[in-house]
DNA sequence: TTGAAAGCGATACCAG
DNA sequence: CTGGTATCGCTTTCAA
């Protein structure tokens, strides 16, 4: 049997009241002699609270959903330490679960993190998230914070990095190195998201009056085959191109790939950008030109904002985060006057 | 205010134990009438039970606590997505905790996963264990599964794939390809794992006759940069060797950026071969040759045995597993003959 | 400075 | 087939 307060009340013959102060620190005004001596038997037995019991009363159990699609993503152990890191350092732990981008998963997940009385969630939608799932959050009344992948709601708080930003920047850079035709390896052509990348792209070109050539846009899927495979396809075509901007590093280094089959020199025949800074980018040869997402810092912000929520903080806080991408240059464009 | 069974009780004219019945499907002897009035009751208002109410009784939480020292290293994503699916088919969840190979900061993470009674623990601990903490899992009495770097610790149930087995096969890989003089990059000093795996190096050269030389043995850290550094360093060295074999892929890569640093052509000039087979090592160029865990399977066994023994199968399960490490062959090895 | 007792939201046992 | 009630381990008034 587990050993609770009770027992060390027993022991120390005072009222399970007393121990409960002890417990919490709430000295002002006890003798000191009795709190020594309830502290020695809580010592003496390893005795820890259950939290269950407290949050029951509290209607507190200081841990955090987070719902992701899938942990091997190596986009989200980054979002995930940051947030864990916030967490430990407010006294809360993390509950994790991966969605596999199935809407199916995601909704039982929503439910269990409900039944176990998470004080909040960070959510990372699927690719396609269903309406369904999105009303939950609200329907259960849990805080919860969007990271990532925004899907446009009004009232629930987010965080994410601006991708028409990201992109516009890398494509400018490219321009500004010389490059005029560029083509584009886009991600999955259902999803909703990075929409904004693409439109990143097309303002880079427009602002420069290049214009928008639709032959050079292939559709990929985040993955390293998809990168492979639009490589293909690209240099089967007739179209000229200079350089490849891709929307994740993944798909640059599955293009990449491409072109060393190919014996196609990068940078000097053709130049590729990613997204993302993975660490991958800095081992491939060349290193991979990218776009740098404040992962890490993300999931921080989103942790610490979601239990600013939490704790209804009233200060009124700012919940509706944009962080700026930064470009980090590598080796993989080919730049004017080399 | 929460919506409770007893408000679900009121608003259907019977007891609560009556509902309860309703939500735990105990279904045998009830009429079909009053199980429908209730269920429509709790889809009316999205009711969801407290696990918390429920834990107090049943004395279980179905949360697993999982202990590593760090997420954003590449082995441990697989290890945690192996658990969270095996977890999650038997309808549990992780709370997911880092420490950083710091034992104070795991020390507390052992006692608030107390705090929260999960009904185990899955542990890869600190590079260098201390006995303390390792006390803390017998001495709270939770059950734990220790995943990966095992301590000598005669009762407690553990899984890890056999690191001596590996080393030997790779470094037996590079004897039959005709390599003599081989150097090897072993990862931290201080620790008192994957001795098992510099071992495996030393058995594999005595099968094969070839004497050890301890100058072709260096230090590193289990990272990139001290791969780069201990590579260096051998090549300063004025010995010979074709080979070298580090005790990770990291170490690995920072050999061969070394070596790419210096013109020197692998695997022509040298060979290399890592330890993981993580993502990384098919995106070098020339892609590592390397020694594969079966990764998610460890977090999915362990977690598996984890349930079993918390669910006290009577089944006796072999509580002691060891995986068999998969050598990978790719293209850092310079083979005999070609 | 301390104690008694109510109550958090469920389960489970014993009655009827 | 259904209800009453003790109970889980703790926090929190209110009194003394």
């Amino acid at each position: 049997m587990r050993f609770t307060i009770k027992d060390i009340a027993r022991e120390a013959n005072v009222s399970i009241a007393t121990v409960s102060r002890v417990i919490n620190n709430k000295n002002e005004g006890m003798s000191l002699e009795t709190r020594e001596k309830i502290l020695n038997i809580m010592k003496k037995h390893n005795y820890v609270p259950s939290s269950l019991a407290r949050s029951m009363i509290t209607k507190k159990t200081n841990i955090i959903g987070l719902i992701l699609p899938d942990i091997n993503n190596p986009f989200f152990p980054g979002i995930v330490r940051g947030a864990e890191d916030a967490a430990n350092s407010y006294g809360y732990n993390i509950i994790l679960c991966n969605t596999d981008d199935n809407p199916e998963k995601e909704k039982t997940y929503i439910e269990i993190l409900k039944e176990k009385c998470v004080d909040g969630m960070i959510y990372t939608s699927t690719l396609n998230p269903i309406d369904e799932n999105l009303q939950l959050f609200k329907r259960h009344k849990i805080p919860t914070v969007f990271v990532d992948r925004i899907v446009e709601s009004d009232d629930i708080p987010f965080i994410f990095t601006d991708g028409k930003k990201g992109m516009f920047k890398i494509v400018e850079y490219l321009i500004q190195n010389g490059h005029k035709e560029i083509a584009y390896i886009a991600g999955e052509k259902k999803s909703q998201f990075n929409h904004s990348r693409l439109e990143g792209y097309k303002s880079a070109l427009s602002k420069y009056n290049i214009p928008l050539n639709q032959n050079l846009i292939f559709m990929g899927d985040y993955k390293l085959s998809g990168g492979k495979r639009c490589m293909e396809s690209l240099l089967d075509l007739k179209e000229k191109f200079s350089a490849v901007a891709c929307e994740n590093d993944l798909m640059a280094i599955g293009a990449l790939e491409m072109l060393n089959d190919r014996k196609i020199k990068v940078p000097r025949e053709i130049s590729i950008t990613g997204y993302d800074n993975i660490f991958l980018t800095n081992v491939t040869s060349p290193k991979i030109t990218t776009i740098a997402q404040p992962i890490y810092e993300m999931g921080y912000k989103a942790m610490e904002l979601l239990i600013k929520i939490v704790n209804k903080d009233n200060d009124p806080v700012d919940n509706k985060i944009i962080l700026e991408p930064e470009l980090v240059i590598k080796d993989s464009v080919w730049k004017r006057g080399d």
